[in-house]
DNA sequence: TCAAAAGTGTTCCGAATACACCCATGC
DNA sequence: GCATGGGTGTATTCGGAACACTTTTGA
């Protein structure tokens, strides 16, 4: 089997026969959250190997293709959506974890704020479907590990940083928020207190809006101010809850 | 050319010479602490690309071998350490980010406690040498990126996580650590507070030893206490300093 | 006795906590 | 009216910041 041409390595006389033989794909943590719930997007194999199987959803990198590139055609390919936050956690390069052959793995996660869409199955992918991350089944190749991996990661990432509004829709009211930070951190804040402290912070900026069809008073929405924080954060502020 | 048989992928037909086709290296960002100052190891190519310039040290992965140890086999072989602290931090896979060709490498950063070792130069460097991270020479490859990086994510972890204890000896004054953290925060802290901050999370263990020929009352010395840690990780106490 | 660093105690202030209470809306 | 969540105020407690002070050693 040829290797094509622009894979020679004339002048470095590289052993590439040696070193030039990984595969390298990546591997997508999908977090949503609803009522309560973190949830995580899988999807079920209908090809070998682990036909039938739930797993991460991923793909095999390009040879001219950025690993960013990858994650977010995988992303965009699964669900239709753009622009959606997304960062690398950790790779995962055990000698065995594929049967394939040795395949190197860039684990990424992202967050979508509203997970009432319609995942469109791939090509090689029966179904999708969310799962509650304390509620997983059993999973193909060593993607349990990788979730894992990026739940720790999301779970660290929020205390210290705002990354968990990517996980609300862009407005929302400040109980819904308090909500989504109690799943996330695993404990309960006290109301008055949690608005005090979020509010004084001045990342959110409120709007003048407020919830309806509700069959009680209304909430008013707020939206979280990306530019402010920034500002803060050049100044020395770090976000914590 | 040909790729040995045992990376023919018979039964998945899987397109080989389109995927299988990545190097993968590793690199290490090894961090250091000398009175006061955060330093990095870096070693000076004495090959092509890159003649002369430094660089971090790193290799290619062997197609049988763990990331891990592939990352563990290159600081051993530069500084003749074991059982050294290292931590994955990030995965560099710009198409275009090493002229051989696509070269993807995951960064390692390690903290080595004592800097007053003879590193050994390995066949391929000239020499290595400690930089204090604030006064960098100019770089080979992308390794200005990946330095960078790995700053970041040490100034990151150290707050939460008393990860920086691995750049002390495994004896050190209460003085001594507070300047390290000083160091790696970028700002003072009161002695007082200090001491009493560190000592009451109690993972700290005193030793019946003081620090010896100094031409003032000499200090008391402490170790961390990695059990004592563990255990108070286990039931939800975060480490903040 | 002095320099230098070790080590302690105390006051003050602001932030976190706990908890109680009132408000607006739909049914 | 009442159930439900929205929203506010306050007293108390706790921890951090600031700073002053004493102790121990070598030279």
């Amino acid at each position: 089997m040829e290797i094509p041409s622009k894979y020679y390595i004339s002048d470095y006389k590289f052993p590439i026969d040696a070193y030039f033989v990984f595969g390298l794909s990546v591997d997508c943590v999908i977090f949503g959250y609803h009522e309560g719930e973190i949830k995580v997007l899988l999807v079920q194999r209908d090809v070998e190997p682990f036909k039938g199987h739930w797993a991460l959803i991923g793909d095999l990198v390009e040879p001219e293709q950025n690993l960013r590139d990858a994650a977010n055609n995988v992303l965009e390919k699964l669900t239709g959506l753009k622009n959606i936050y997304m960062k690398q956690f950790f790779t995962f390069g055990s000698v065995d974890r594929h049967p394939i052959g040795r395949v190197v793995t860039v684990g990424y996660f992202s967050l979508v704020n509203s997970i009432d869409y319609n995942p469109i199955a791939s090509s090689w992918a029966k179904s999708a479907q969310w799962f509650n991350i304390t509620d997983l089944p059993e999973l193909a190749f060593d993607h349990h590990n990788i979730l894992q991996k990026g739940i720790e990661t999301l779970k660290n990432e929020v205390r210290h940083k705002p990354t968990g509004f990517e996980l609300l829709p862009p407005k929302f009211t400040l109980l819904e928020l308090q909500l989504l930070y109690e799943a996330l951190l695993g404990y309960k804040f006290d109301k008055s207190n949690f608005r005090k402290k979020i509010l004084e912070m001045n990342i959110l900026k409120p709007l003048n809006e407020v919830k309806e069809n509700v069959s009680h008073r209304p909430a008013k929405l707020f939206q979280f101010d990306e530019k402010s924080y920034r500002a803060l954060e050049k100044e020395g502020f770090s976000f914590q809850l």
